[in-house]
DNA sequence: GCCGTTTTCGGCCCGACTGTTTTCAGTCG
């Protein structure tokens, strides 16, 4: 069982009890457990198994430890069946309309007796809900266009997506006479994989000025809330982004508030009242008096700390680095020097081998690999023995003809579901780099996966195991593995493994990336390109391994490739 | 329900916006 699912647990508890209008402490006590065991990145079932003490995590006491084991060991939780039974689901569900919270749905279940969507929505049309106090019109409307957007609303995007979405419209804040400062914030500066929503914070001497701009611009659909300082409008594309305006003596302290996490913005505040000072979003005061604000690294100061690298803020791994006095240089874009995963025409790419060189050399990369699909990949026209060779043969043609850059003979080669590689040794061995991956068979049992993984780790001619888990974010998870023990094997071996860039992949994830790199095994950060212009994807490998605290050593393509041999069998 | 060398009881992060209000509750992030 996944951390997560156990979280999930709490949370539907908190949600129960928050319907029934229990003591509000007592269901955040269950919440910020649920966000606890949500950030452990140690496995749960395994804790138990080995007899961990659980009230060692925050947030978690006795009751919520006896739970976790409850779960873990049954698989169910009384407490959640039992209160299941007093609350249906469909009035569960009515918490996911935009504007209603249990309060509300509390008066709509417990007086009138109301208990799906369904029946909200006919009591909304037909002006019940006005008639009880504290209800009007407008939240009939809510409720109405709320439960017809439902399945709209909760998407999460891609990273790529949201970005892209948020700089365009941050540049032109930016460009406007009022604004000074203009940053997007939240998850997407974090630089998590999939963002809920987007976050932009400016600084103006008008508010006015970048709300009209923002209520304007070609990518907003429709404003959904606007204040003073807050305003909520959604993009073309359904995503939701909040605009915050503040005081630019002020702009530190709220880049910092609204870049989150949340849990990192807890111990900040934590250590502010340590230190009888208050930390919200206009600054770091004592008393009335602002000591700090204007800048994120003046505020760290003042609550002595060095400034944390946004993609680190998660309450994982950044306070351990500043108590050692350790905040690492993480790895950037300009320090990859080659690319060792890519397609071409000979497979599924668009592009030649030429024009894939011509595109890393423009992107100043000094060598790659040629690494199209083997035969298994039938879908993709993947090659057979046969064809590779002739393949090899005209990439050392290309390579003869082309100057600054190397261009290096490789293949993405499957792990097939019987545990054998997809192509000969006696084919592979002449090869520059071997990617060895897993495709199909993914839902197999762990057993079968990770013997699969150890045939590929131990041949003596694959360099690196490619996109590891096999996930697509947002549509499938990857393969059931003991991650541990693939890890282990991988560094026994001496067999790197893979960040694919693909905003989809980013695998391995930040998790698996930092525990790599705990073993000691050199990380290679790949794009996969299928065309020149994959290559634009590097960003975001980068970015998750910024979020595992990789530096430039970590990764094995910052060398050059004489370099990198070195690491290699 | 959790937590703690100020506390084993009495607190629990904090501010903005909306809708329904004549001073505030509910919701959200």
């Amino acid at each position: 069982m996944r951390n997560s699912e156990i979280a999930a647990y709490f949370n539907e508890l908190a949600d129960l009890l928050e319907i029934q209008g229990a003591n509000p402490f007592r269901i955040r006590a269950y919440r910020n457990g649920a966000r606890t065991l949500e950030s452990t990145k140690v496995e749960l079932t395994r804790m138990v198994e080995e007899d961990f003490d659980l009230t060692e995590l925050p947030g978690i006491g006795d009751d919520l430890a006896e739970k976790i084991v409850a779960i873990v060991q049954t698989g169910e939780l009384k407490q959640l069946t039992e209160l299941r039974e007093k609350v249906p689901t469909g009035v569960v569900d009515m918490l996911r309309i935009p504007g209603i919270g249990p309060k509300k749905v509390h008066t709509f279940y417990y007086e009138l007796k109301i208990d799906t969507l369904e029946h909200l929505k006919q009591a909304a049309e037909a002006g019940e809900l006005a008639k009880i106090k504290g209800f009007g019109k407008k939240t009939e409307q809510a409720i109405i266009e709320g439960i017809d957007s439902l399945d709209l609303t909760n998407l999460r995007f891609y990273l790529a997506e949201a970005k892209t979405y948020a700089d365009e419209i941050c540049d032109d804040l930016r460009k406007l006479k009022s604004v000074k400062q203009a940053e997007v914030a939240g998850s997407c500066r974090r630089r998590k994989e999939t963002v809920g929503d987007l976050d932009l914070l400016v600084t103006s001497s008008d508010s006015g000025e970048a709300m009209d701009a923002l209520a304007n611009h070609s990518l907003v659909t429709k404003v959904l809330a606007r204040g003073d300082t807050k305003q909520r409008v959604r993009l073309t594309n359904g995503i939701e982004l909040d605009l915050r305006v503040v005081p630019d003596e002020s702009y530190g302290a709220a880049l910092l508030y609204f870049t989150g996490s949340k849990e990192h913005n807890i111990v900040l505040r934590r250590r502010a009242q340590d230190r009888d000072l208050k930390l919200n979003e206009y600054g770091l005061f004592q008393g009335d008096k602002l000591v700090a604000g204007k800048t994120e690294e003046e505020v760290y100061k003042t609550l002595d700390l060095v400034w944390v690298p946004p993609e680190l803020r998660e309450n994982w791994l950044e306070f351990g680095f500043e108590e050692a006095g350790q905040m690492p240089e993480l790895v950037e874009l300009e320090d990859i020097k080659g690319d060792l995963h890519m397609h071409t025409t000979a497979s599924d790419g668009t592009a030649s081998i030429e024009e894939m060189a011509e595109a890393a050399k423009k992107q100043g990369l000094k060598y790659i690999a040629i690494t199209d699909h083997s035969k298994r990949v039938t879908m993709a026209n993947g090659l057979d023995g046969k064809r590779l060779l002739k393949h090899w043969e005209e990439i050392d043609r290309v390579n003869e003809a082309t100057k600054g850059i190397d261009i290096l003979k490789g293949i993405e080669c499957d792990i097939l579901e019987d545990g054998t590689l997809d192509l000969e040794d006696d084919v592979l061995k002449e090869g520059d780099w071997v990617i060895a991956v897993l495709h199909y068979g993914l839902k197999q049992p762990r057993k079968q996966i990770m013997k699969r993984l150890m045939t590929a780790i131990q041949n003596p001619y694959v360099h690196m195991i490619g996109h590891p888990t096999g996930r697509l974010i947002l549509k499938r998870p990857g393969a059931d593995i003991d991650m541990d023990e693939f890890l282990q094997a991988a560094a026994d071996h001496g067999t790197l493994v893979e960040i694919n860039a693909h905003f989809s992949r980013l695998d391995l994830n930040e998790v698996h990336a930092a525990a790599a790199k705990e073993k000691g095994i050199p990380i290679v950060i790949n794009t996969d390109a299928h065309s020149p212009e994959g290559f634009n994807v590097r960003q975001y490998g980068i970015y998750q391994a910024r979020r595992a605290g990789l530096t430039k050593d970590d990764i094995a393509n910052t060398r050059t490739w004489a370099q990198m041999k070195k690491l290699m069998k």
